[in-house]
DNA sequence: TTTGATGCAAATTATTTGCATAAGA
DNA sequence: TCTTATGCAAATAATTTGCATCAAA
Protein backbone atom coordinates (compact mmCIF):
# COMPACT_ATOMS: atom_id res chain seq x y z
CA UNK A 1 0.00 0.00 0.00
CA UNK A 2 1.33 3.74 -0.82
CA UNK A 3 0.73 4.85 2.13
CA UNK A 4 2.51 2.62 4.05
CA UNK A 5 6.11 3.94 4.17
CA UNK A 6 8.94 2.39 5.96
CA UNK A 7 10.13 3.72 9.07
CA UNK A 8 12.76 5.96 7.94
CA UNK A 9 10.49 7.28 5.54
CA UNK A 10 8.07 8.13 8.08
CA UNK A 11 10.30 9.35 10.56
CA UNK A 12 11.90 11.82 7.58
CA UNK A 13 8.37 13.39 6.78
CA UNK A 14 7.67 14.01 10.49
CA UNK A 15 11.10 15.42 11.30
CA UNK A 16 9.91 18.43 9.27
CA UNK A 17 7.20 18.55 11.91
CA UNK A 18 9.22 17.80 15.00
CA UNK A 19 12.80 17.86 15.38
CA UNK A 20 13.93 14.56 16.80
CA UNK A 21 16.62 14.21 14.24
CA UNK A 22 19.22 13.58 17.50
CA UNK A 23 17.60 10.90 18.87
CA UNK A 24 16.95 9.13 15.54
CA UNK A 25 20.39 9.71 14.14
CA UNK A 26 22.29 8.45 17.22
CA UNK A 27 20.68 5.36 16.99
CA UNK A 28 20.80 4.65 13.40
CA UNK A 29 24.76 5.71 13.30
CA UNK A 30 25.01 3.04 16.75
CA UNK A 31 23.24 0.67 13.93
CA UNK A 32 20.38 0.05 16.50
CA UNK A 33 17.07 -0.55 14.80
CA UNK A 34 14.89 2.62 16.27
CA UNK A 35 11.90 1.34 17.40
CA UNK A 36 9.23 3.16 19.04
CA UNK A 37 10.52 2.31 22.53
CA UNK A 38 14.30 3.17 21.99
CA UNK A 39 13.51 6.16 19.84
CA UNK A 40 11.06 7.89 22.77
CA UNK A 41 13.85 6.43 25.30
CA UNK A 42 16.87 7.98 23.32
CA UNK A 43 14.66 11.31 22.84
CA UNK A 44 14.42 11.30 27.03
CA UNK A 45 18.30 11.13 27.34
CA UNK A 46 19.69 13.10 24.42
CA UNK A 47 17.01 15.94 23.46
CA UNK A 48 18.29 17.43 26.67
CA UNK A 49 22.33 17.97 26.74
CA UNK A 50 24.15 16.16 29.82
CA UNK A 51 21.89 14.19 31.58
CA UNK A 52 22.38 11.99 34.27
CA UNK A 53 19.73 9.33 35.14
CA UNK A 54 19.43 5.65 36.98
CA UNK A 55 17.20 3.29 35.14
CA UNK A 56 14.16 4.26 37.78
CA UNK A 57 13.95 7.90 36.65
CA UNK A 58 13.78 7.09 32.99
CA UNK A 59 11.09 5.01 33.55
CA UNK A 60 8.94 7.42 35.33
CA UNK A 61 10.14 10.16 32.87
CA UNK A 62 8.52 7.87 30.05
CA UNK A 63 5.20 7.00 31.81
CA UNK A 64 5.08 10.39 32.67
CA UNK A 65 4.92 11.05 28.61
CA UNK A 66 2.66 8.77 28.26
CA UNK A 67 5.15 6.24 26.59
CA UNK A 68 4.66 2.53 27.60
CA UNK A 69 7.70 0.54 28.36
CA UNK A 70 8.60 -1.61 31.19
CA UNK A 71 11.18 -1.15 33.24
CA UNK A 72 13.54 -4.32 32.42
CA UNK A 73 13.26 -2.30 29.23
CA UNK A 74 14.69 0.47 30.15
CA UNK A 75 17.24 -1.85 31.72
CA UNK A 76 18.07 -3.59 28.33
CA UNK A 77 17.72 -0.06 26.34
CA UNK A 78 19.82 1.52 28.77
CA UNK A 79 22.70 -1.19 28.63
CA UNK A 80 22.21 -1.18 24.49
CA UNK A 81 23.04 2.04 24.48
CA UNK A 82 25.99 1.95 26.52
CA UNK A 83 27.51 -1.06 24.65
CA UNK A 84 27.06 1.31 21.74
CA UNK A 85 29.07 4.03 23.15
CA UNK A 86 26.29 5.98 23.58
CA UNK A 87 25.97 6.48 27.27
CA UNK A 88 28.60 5.72 29.94
CA UNK A 89 27.57 3.73 33.10
CA UNK A 90 28.66 5.94 35.73
CA UNK A 91 29.16 3.23 39.82
CA UNK A 92 29.13 5.72 42.71
CA UNK A 93 26.47 3.95 44.46
CA UNK A 94 26.20 0.66 45.77
CA UNK A 95 23.20 -1.05 44.21
CA UNK A 96 22.22 1.26 41.59
CA UNK A 97 23.38 2.35 37.97
CA UNK A 98 23.66 5.79 36.62
CA UNK A 99 23.92 6.55 33.21
CA UNK A 100 25.80 9.94 31.39
CA UNK A 101 24.66 10.86 28.29
CA UNK A 102 28.02 12.28 28.04
CA UNK A 103 30.76 9.55 26.99
CA UNK A 104 33.68 12.14 27.10
CA UNK A 105 36.39 11.57 29.63
CA UNK A 106 35.18 13.66 32.90
CA UNK A 107 34.54 13.05 36.50
CA UNK A 108 31.73 13.65 38.84
CA UNK A 109 30.17 15.14 41.86
CA UNK A 110 27.94 12.79 43.74
CA UNK A 111 25.87 13.80 46.58
CA UNK A 112 25.36 11.47 49.07
CA UNK A 113 22.58 13.08 50.70
CA UNK A 114 20.20 13.78 48.00
CA UNK A 115 21.65 10.96 45.06
CA UNK A 116 22.13 13.74 42.49
CA UNK A 117 25.18 13.33 40.19
CA UNK A 118 26.66 16.50 38.47
CA UNK A 119 29.85 16.73 36.03
CA UNK A 120 32.93 18.49 37.96
CA UNK A 121 33.25 21.23 35.34
CA UNK A 122 36.49 20.75 32.70
CA UNK A 123 39.82 21.58 34.18
CA UNK A 124 39.17 22.05 37.52
CA UNK A 125 40.36 18.66 38.57
CA UNK A 126 43.76 17.03 37.69
CA UNK A 127 44.98 13.21 37.67
CA UNK A 128 48.25 13.26 37.65
CA UNK A 129 50.99 9.95 38.28
CA UNK A 130 48.28 6.97 37.09
CA UNK A 131 49.95 4.59 38.27
CA UNK A 132 51.49 1.05 36.97
CA UNK A 133 48.84 -1.26 37.05
CA UNK A 134 49.81 -5.16 38.32
CA UNK A 135 52.09 -7.15 35.68
CA UNK A 136 49.47 -8.19 32.58
CA UNK A 137 47.09 -5.86 33.06
CA UNK A 138 46.38 -2.30 31.14
CA UNK A 139 44.51 0.69 32.45
CA UNK A 140 41.04 1.37 31.08
CA UNK A 141 39.96 4.01 32.49
CA UNK A 142 40.33 6.61 35.73
CA UNK A 143 37.28 7.45 37.55
CA UNK A 144 37.25 10.06 39.78
CA UNK A 145 34.10 10.63 42.45
CA UNK A 146 34.18 13.50 44.79
CA UNK A 147 31.47 12.84 47.19
CA UNK A 148 29.73 15.76 48.78
CA UNK A 149 26.87 16.30 51.29
CA UNK A 150 24.95 19.59 52.30
CA UNK A 151 26.66 21.51 54.89
CA UNK A 152 25.33 20.87 58.54
CA UNK B 1 29.70 -21.13 89.65
CA UNK B 2 33.30 -20.33 89.47
CA UNK B 3 34.41 -22.13 85.91
CA UNK B 4 31.93 -19.64 84.22
CA UNK B 5 34.04 -16.53 83.83
CA UNK B 6 33.24 -13.34 81.87
CA UNK B 7 33.70 -13.04 78.40
CA UNK B 8 36.37 -10.84 79.19
CA UNK B 9 38.50 -13.03 81.44
CA UNK B 10 37.99 -15.85 78.83
CA UNK B 11 39.62 -14.23 76.25
CA UNK B 12 42.13 -12.97 77.82
CA UNK B 13 43.42 -16.22 79.32
CA UNK B 14 42.63 -17.61 75.45
CA UNK B 15 45.14 -15.07 74.39
CA UNK B 16 47.50 -16.76 75.75
CA UNK B 17 47.54 -19.64 73.96
CA UNK B 18 46.10 -17.32 70.42
CA UNK B 19 46.60 -14.22 69.61
CA UNK B 20 43.19 -12.70 69.11
CA UNK B 21 43.69 -9.08 70.73
CA UNK B 22 44.09 -7.04 67.78
CA UNK B 23 40.45 -8.45 66.81
CA UNK B 24 39.37 -7.98 70.39
CA UNK B 25 40.78 -4.85 70.73
CA UNK B 26 39.59 -3.23 67.95
CA UNK B 27 36.28 -4.05 68.79
CA UNK B 28 36.77 -2.88 72.18
CA UNK B 29 37.69 0.63 71.22
CA UNK B 30 34.86 0.65 68.74
CA UNK B 31 32.91 0.27 72.07
CA UNK B 32 31.29 -3.07 69.70
CA UNK B 33 30.29 -5.81 72.35
CA UNK B 34 32.70 -8.69 70.95
CA UNK B 35 30.44 -11.23 70.70
CA UNK B 36 31.33 -14.97 69.35
CA UNK B 37 30.20 -14.12 65.70
CA UNK B 38 31.79 -10.31 65.33
CA UNK B 39 35.05 -11.33 66.97
CA UNK B 40 35.50 -13.99 64.46
CA UNK B 41 34.69 -12.02 61.67
CA UNK B 42 37.05 -9.53 63.26
CA UNK B 43 39.44 -11.75 63.42
CA UNK B 44 39.37 -13.15 59.59
CA UNK B 45 39.44 -9.35 58.84
CA UNK B 46 42.06 -7.73 60.87
CA UNK B 47 44.58 -10.79 61.95
CA UNK B 48 46.05 -10.24 57.97
CA UNK B 49 46.84 -6.51 56.97
CA UNK B 50 44.85 -4.76 53.79
CA UNK B 51 42.22 -6.67 53.03
CA UNK B 52 39.26 -6.03 50.24
CA UNK B 53 36.21 -8.64 50.56
CA UNK B 54 32.81 -8.74 49.64
CA UNK B 55 29.95 -9.73 51.98
CA UNK B 56 29.71 -12.87 49.76
CA UNK B 57 33.26 -13.80 50.39
CA UNK B 58 33.59 -13.26 54.08
CA UNK B 59 30.55 -15.30 54.79
CA UNK B 60 32.35 -18.61 52.70
CA UNK B 61 35.69 -17.73 54.53
CA UNK B 62 33.20 -17.75 58.13
CA UNK B 63 31.80 -21.43 56.93
CA UNK B 64 34.96 -22.49 55.49
CA UNK B 65 36.60 -21.91 59.21
CA UNK B 66 33.49 -23.73 60.54
CA UNK B 67 32.12 -20.52 61.79
CA UNK B 68 28.47 -20.96 61.81
CA UNK B 69 26.73 -17.44 60.56
CA UNK B 70 24.41 -16.54 58.18
CA UNK B 71 24.55 -13.95 55.44
CA UNK B 72 22.90 -11.04 56.86
CA UNK B 73 24.55 -11.07 59.91
CA UNK B 74 27.94 -10.55 58.16
CA UNK B 75 26.55 -7.83 56.26
CA UNK B 76 25.00 -6.10 59.17
CA UNK B 77 28.37 -6.69 61.03
CA UNK B 78 30.45 -5.51 57.98
CA UNK B 79 27.85 -2.14 58.14
CA UNK B 80 28.64 -1.89 62.02
CA UNK B 81 32.20 -2.25 61.65
CA UNK B 82 32.20 0.73 58.61
CA UNK B 83 29.77 3.22 60.90
CA UNK B 84 32.43 2.76 63.62
CA UNK B 85 35.49 3.62 61.40
CA UNK B 86 36.91 -0.20 61.56
CA UNK B 87 36.16 -1.01 57.91
CA UNK B 88 35.67 1.78 54.55
CA UNK B 89 33.12 0.31 51.98
CA UNK B 90 34.33 0.86 48.56
CA UNK B 91 32.07 1.39 45.19
CA UNK B 92 33.69 -0.28 42.42
CA UNK B 93 31.20 -2.40 40.77
CA UNK B 94 27.05 -1.77 40.19
CA UNK B 95 25.66 -4.38 42.90
CA UNK B 96 28.32 -5.30 44.68
CA UNK B 97 30.32 -3.76 48.08
CA UNK B 98 33.36 -4.06 48.53
CA UNK B 99 35.14 -3.57 52.15
CA UNK B 100 38.47 -2.05 53.19
CA UNK B 101 40.19 -3.02 56.26
CA UNK B 102 42.67 0.20 55.40
CA UNK B 103 40.53 3.18 56.26
CA UNK B 104 43.34 6.29 55.16
CA UNK B 105 42.93 7.77 52.07
CA UNK B 106 43.71 6.17 49.77
CA UNK B 107 42.82 4.62 45.83
CA UNK B 108 41.93 1.86 43.88
CA UNK B 109 43.04 -0.41 41.24
CA UNK B 110 39.70 -2.37 40.08
CA UNK B 111 40.45 -5.57 37.74
CA UNK B 112 36.79 -5.77 36.09
CA UNK B 113 37.49 -9.08 34.61
CA UNK B 114 38.17 -10.87 37.73
CA UNK B 115 36.49 -8.60 40.16
CA UNK B 116 39.96 -8.28 42.10
CA UNK B 117 40.52 -4.80 44.26
CA UNK B 118 43.56 -3.76 45.24
CA UNK B 119 45.28 -0.61 46.58
CA UNK B 120 47.06 1.75 44.47
CA UNK B 121 50.37 2.33 46.21
CA UNK B 122 51.02 5.82 47.92
CA UNK B 123 52.65 8.58 46.36
CA UNK B 124 52.11 7.35 42.20
CA UNK B 125 48.95 8.54 41.91
CA UNK B 126 47.97 12.40 42.29
CA UNK B 127 44.40 14.39 42.72
CA UNK B 128 44.87 18.43 42.35
CA UNK B 129 43.06 21.19 42.29
CA UNK B 130 39.82 19.60 43.93
CA UNK B 131 37.04 21.54 42.78
CA UNK B 132 34.56 23.93 44.32
CA UNK B 133 31.41 21.98 45.33
CA UNK B 134 27.90 23.09 44.32
CA UNK B 135 26.81 26.03 46.62
CA UNK B 136 25.65 24.80 50.34
CA UNK B 137 27.76 21.20 49.88
CA UNK B 138 30.90 20.24 51.28
CA UNK B 139 33.72 17.71 49.83
CA UNK B 140 33.55 14.21 52.49
CA UNK B 141 35.37 12.45 50.00
CA UNK B 142 37.58 12.59 46.86
CA UNK B 143 37.67 8.44 45.10
CA UNK B 144 39.59 7.23 42.24
CA UNK B 145 39.47 4.02 40.80
CA UNK B 146 41.77 3.00 38.42
CA UNK B 147 39.75 0.43 36.18
CA UNK B 148 42.07 -2.42 34.99
CA UNK B 149 41.84 -4.93 33.05
CA UNK B 150 44.02 -8.07 31.16
CA UNK B 151 46.13 -7.56 28.44
CA UNK B 152 44.00 -8.49 25.45
C1' DT C 1 16.94 -12.76 86.15
C1' DT C 2 16.60 -8.92 83.45
C1' DT C 3 17.21 -6.24 79.51
C1' DG C 4 18.70 -4.62 75.40
C1' DA C 5 21.53 -5.79 71.71
C1' DT C 6 21.95 -9.49 68.40
C1' DG C 7 21.40 -12.69 64.51
C1' DC C 8 18.63 -14.62 61.16
C1' DA C 9 14.20 -15.65 58.31
C1' DA C 10 11.66 -13.33 55.49
C1' DA C 11 10.92 -9.22 52.77
C1' DT C 12 12.54 -5.87 49.68
C1' DT C 13 15.08 -3.76 46.05
C1' DA C 14 17.82 -3.89 41.84
C1' DT C 15 18.80 -6.19 37.84
C1' DT C 16 18.99 -10.04 34.28
C1' DT C 17 17.22 -13.66 31.31
C1' DG C 18 14.23 -16.76 28.35
C1' DC C 19 10.98 -16.87 25.20
C1' DA C 20 6.46 -15.54 22.94
C1' DT C 21 5.71 -11.85 19.89
C1' DA C 22 5.84 -7.75 17.03
C1' DA C 23 8.34 -5.07 13.73
C1' DG C 24 11.04 -4.34 9.68
C1' DA C 25 12.64 -6.03 5.15
C1' DT D 1 5.53 -13.65 4.46
C1' DC D 2 9.62 -14.52 6.96
C1' DT D 3 12.83 -14.02 9.96
C1' DT D 4 15.33 -11.88 13.59
C1' DA D 5 15.55 -8.75 17.04
C1' DT D 6 12.63 -7.06 20.75
C1' DG D 7 10.07 -6.28 25.07
C1' DC D 8 8.32 -8.04 29.07
C1' DA D 9 6.99 -11.66 32.79
C1' DA D 10 9.24 -14.22 35.65
C1' DA D 11 13.61 -15.44 37.81
C1' DT D 12 17.70 -14.20 40.09
C1' DA D 13 21.07 -11.59 42.84
C1' DA D 14 22.11 -8.30 46.46
C1' DT D 15 20.87 -6.22 50.51
C1' DT D 16 17.81 -4.69 54.47
C1' DT D 17 14.52 -5.14 58.22
C1' DG D 18 11.50 -6.86 62.10
C1' DC D 19 11.34 -9.48 65.73
C1' DA D 20 12.16 -13.78 68.56
C1' DT D 21 16.13 -15.05 71.01
C1' DC D 22 20.45 -15.10 73.39
C1' DA D 23 24.26 -13.26 75.89
C1' DA D 24 26.26 -10.02 79.17
C1' DA D 25 25.81 -7.82 83.51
Amino acid sequence: MKWRKNLLEQVNSMEKVRPFSHALDRLRDAGLRPTRQRLALAKLLFDECDRHITAEQLHSEALAGNIRVSLATVYNTLHQFTTAGLLREIVVDAGRSYFDTNTTCHHHFFDESTGVLSDVPDGQLEVSGIPTPPEGAQVESVDVVVRIRAAS
